[in-house]
DNA sequence: AATAAAGTGGACGCAAGTGTCCATTTTAGT
DNA sequence: ACTAAAATGGACACTTGCGTCCACTTTATT
């Protein structure tokens, strides 16, 4: 339902949230466990959205722009591939002008209900958890 | 998010719900607005599940099986692309066990969300829907 | 038995998402 | 200036979802 992408944004922006400092995007591939070189192209696309900065050269890697408390789900979600919400019938019927009719309705509802729970969660929710279970296996705390 | 193959299938489903009698693929393609050749794969994947009745020569054609008020928007939708719940985490690490990590405890929330709602839409609670704009340009009333 | 109507199954083509690789560019440090 | 580190961009391959086409089978009607 949500594409590899976005699984992938979302464990590297939780991942620099939780560390702070630039990371590379090997470093970051490596403590998210996703391919290092698809990962590069998924976060162009959150630079381009301006939630990541990237910095080239020695020293260089990508930094979280950001506030954890700013940033959504719903915001990376967004950036790399969005919900697709039902405007209008897909039957593009005239009968049906604005309004979707009922089956479309619920569909869009549905859409609705998640984009909602997406807007209402803030990375720094996430970090705040008080699920056990970390996000990631932290590397700087206790990589394996 | 939701595949085209899951659209397809509940439009076909919703007109064969709202017709009663069997219809021909070619003739719940042209009410739906759906492509009639990958409509009739659609709809063999529905008949595997028991959703539809397929009967082949004159006379023929599909037949919703359940009744309108015993087949859910979720029978639907599992039939043709289920629903993926989040059941571990994708990271495969050890520590979080059978515990999802914060991050993809939401995701799932968000999915649990959707599925909530399609296993509480019946395809009576669809047809009987007050909403004005019908589900489809219903070919029997006022097709064009 | 012949015919026409209908679904079935398989092969194929196209586009998009996923993933890899490499040459190039930018940048910090010496 | 030189070098090493890092991101960038483009080209390519693989897989999957979407869609088409056609030969084949089943079946009701005459």
């Amino acid at each position: 339902m949500l594409s590899q992408s976005v699984e992938y944004a979302l464990r590297a922006v939780v991942f620099l949230a939780r560390e702070g400092e630039p990371h590379t995007t090997a470093q970051v591939a490596d403590a998210t466990q996703v391919p290092a070189a698809y990962l590069s192209k998924v976060l162009q696309g959150l630079a381009r959205a301006g939630i990541v900065r990237s910095q080239r050269g020695i020293g260089g890697g990508m930094t979280l722009v950001p506030e954890p408390d700013k940033l959504t789900i719903f915001d990376v979600v967004s950036a790399v591939d969005p919900l697709q919400r039902i405007e209008s019938c897909p039957l593009g019927l005239r009968e049906h002008g604005v309004k979707l009719c009922a089956l479309h309705r619920r569909l869009d509802n549905a859409m609705s209900s998640v984009e909602e729970a997406f807007r209402n969660s803030t990375l720094a929710d996430v970090l705040a958890d008080p699920n056990p279970s970390v996000p990631l296996g932290s590397l700087t705390d206790s990589a394996e």
